[in-house]
DNA sequence: TATGAATGAGTGTTCATTCAT
DNA sequence: TATGAATGAACACTCATTCAT
């Protein structure tokens, strides 16, 4: 029965981000979601206190996911480098594989409806916190030096975001992950990385002063 | 501000950005522009095609004056750096000075709706382009390495796109325009700019009067 | 335009009537209203807050004209005994020449619902002070014994009202009028009402005592 | 009140009652009756044809009820004047005693809706034919003289209907019994009731066992 | 141009009832 | 008998748009 609950919970959710992406929130019927999800208007209301509700849910859901998806990811990496990949390859791919979820995201979360801000507000403030930790990771390690975190953190997301956003709305035909290398070397250039080679103690300092030179 | 001599067309367009800052797009009445404008309802209609023509021609009228500034201001500027820092200052004081633009820009455009996209781009790839045009100029005068514009300008919009979303959203109490000297930091780091004061002492004079006449 | 404005209020109110008396309140659509009315659906709400406003105001507006009349029709009576004719008479022609209020006053309005509740008291409290005023007048002019004021008006109004409801549901063949006679006739009983024709002073002390016989 | 003995006819219909009373039947729901009832909302429906039979069966069996008592105690009256203090103490002690069922009869149960009508009819017209054999029999007896029945029983019931309502809807501190005595005042010289104190000096007891035995 | 009363299509939500278990 | 998850018909109300003045 509970499974059976949670098979309706997850399919109202899952045609819900088709229908929202589809049409846009204000113009997807909840009857559209019900449709798609295979069950009656009504039931819902089982599963959602409110059309509102199933947005919120929904992000809070799927972004929870996201989040802790790269948490693991990124408890496996040594160093700044491959921590701020991580990041942005799991946030490329994870949206350019979920199209319709990034849809949603990027355009209808965007709401300045206050009770959905609020609700929005709480796994936005993970991710950020957990970019911001990499961030700081890499000033204690001695990777990154002094930067404004808050900022150096909104040109991470920011960036991430429009890449996001610029392939949602097809202004490009690239693939969202065709954009992480490139990405990678302007947030390493933003952030003055210093590759930790070193760490691992086989390159001499000569070598390190090209990797400089070639980044300058 | 004299309310009878401003144009109804004008005053429309300044109501509906009250009015949607404060209730967003969809919550927003017609009737309530209306009332903010100090005209009668179906005068909008004489004015506005719909409600969404409404919100486009606010897009475009606003993001269009905001092109033409930083487009005479860069026309003055003789380095990268000083155009970069062109940009990040004139976007961050224009979106300061003006919160509730700054609330419809940020926000309410975010629409998946086709008409409204299509609409918006147009001024959009215009801001886009600008800031891709400083980039290239960048490149081709050596002060950049041969960086992926596309994405470089992804990262330079989507940087100032998210701190003032930020700080619309309040998420944080610094003023924006606190922020421009690190964002301008973490840009030239990213882009490698090679600062130019050394170069001017290479190039000659007239060289240089050439560059500018290049740009303006 | 004012005038128009009355005419659609008016129109409403007497869609209401005829439609809250077929279906009742509940059943009874604002859609079959505006209908009746002549008017679209969205007509109704520039007139009425809400479907349950219109039943209020319709109780208001309707419960206020009955009590007008017969406060016009009382300052014209000298006795008591024309006065509770009055009352009697008028109660029952207003409701059997008007049916269909009839059955929305007996029927629907017996909501428990509390803000149409405290809106009908108000109109419902005039007319039973009204009565009350006109029992205490009889007590202050001796021609009531000391009743007890409130139990005397309960007995006038419920009698009234259940002769009423009686006629409404067709209990009964009877036409409503045709209860006047004997409904006087319990009310005067009731009252130990002392006939003034002495104050005509046309007639002799043993005549009284007669009629009092005749009452006991 | 022993929750696991009592039938759940007998639960769900008390249920009913409280929550009748409190929300008024078109705003009660199905599953506050079975919530409060302490069974599922399904079964109900092995009781209840429709929620609308609650409601019917609830007043045929509370009335059923009253009936009866009134009956009885009717039975052991002698004369009319005791057999009129008898409905009337009855009724307003029972309403005293279930303020619930109070104000589910006094509110709820106008309904102009045709077969909740019908179905009430049969009791209430029950207790109207009982109150009509009191007069009736007051008159065959010499204690009345020649009223119109059909209208005292309206002034019966209509009195003791609208103290009843009075009272439910708090319109007045008193307790509905302080009516008892002044009502009945009210009664006995509305129907000019020959009190049969003296009407017992002058029967043998035999004539009164007869009549007795006639009325039980 | 300007008005604002009138329109009526459109939809989130409720809740009595059913039925598989 | 008993359950309670699921159903889906039904409806009050909103608001962008029109048009007679």
């Amino acid at each position: 029965m509970s499974l059976q609950r949670e098979g309706k919970y997850e399919r109202i959710l899952d045609a819900a981000i088709t229908a929202i992406a589809e049409s846009g929130f204000y113009h997807c019927q909840v009857s559209k979601i019900a449709r798609l999800a295979g069950v009656a208007d009504g039931t819902i209301y089982l599963y959602f206190k409110s059309k509102e509700d199933i947005l919120i849910q929904l992000f809070q859901s799927r972004m929870g996911d996201f989040i802790a998806v790269i948490r693991n990811k990124l408890a496996q990496c040594g160093t700044t480098e491959e921590r701020l990949r991580t990041i942005v390859e799991t946030h490329f791919s994870n949206m350019e594989h979920n199209r319709s979820l990034a849809i949603v995201t990027q355009l209808e979360l965007r709401q300045p409806n206050l009770s959905i801000r609020r609700a929005i507000n709480g796994p936005l403030l993970d991710y950020f916190k957990l970019i911001e930790e990499v961030i700081l990771l890499g000033i204690e390690h001695g990777e990154i030096p002094n930067v404004d975190i808050w900022v150096a953190r909104q040109m991470i997301f920011g960036s991430l975001d429009e890449a996001t956003t610029d392939w949602v709305l097809a202004r490009h035909p690239r693939t969202l992950v065709s954009g992480v290398e490139p990405m990678l070397a302007l947030f390493e250039g933003a952030l003055r990385l210093r590759k930790t080679e070193e760490k691992r103690q086989l390159i001499p300092d000569e070598k390190r002063e090209e990797d400089e030179n070639a980044n300058s």
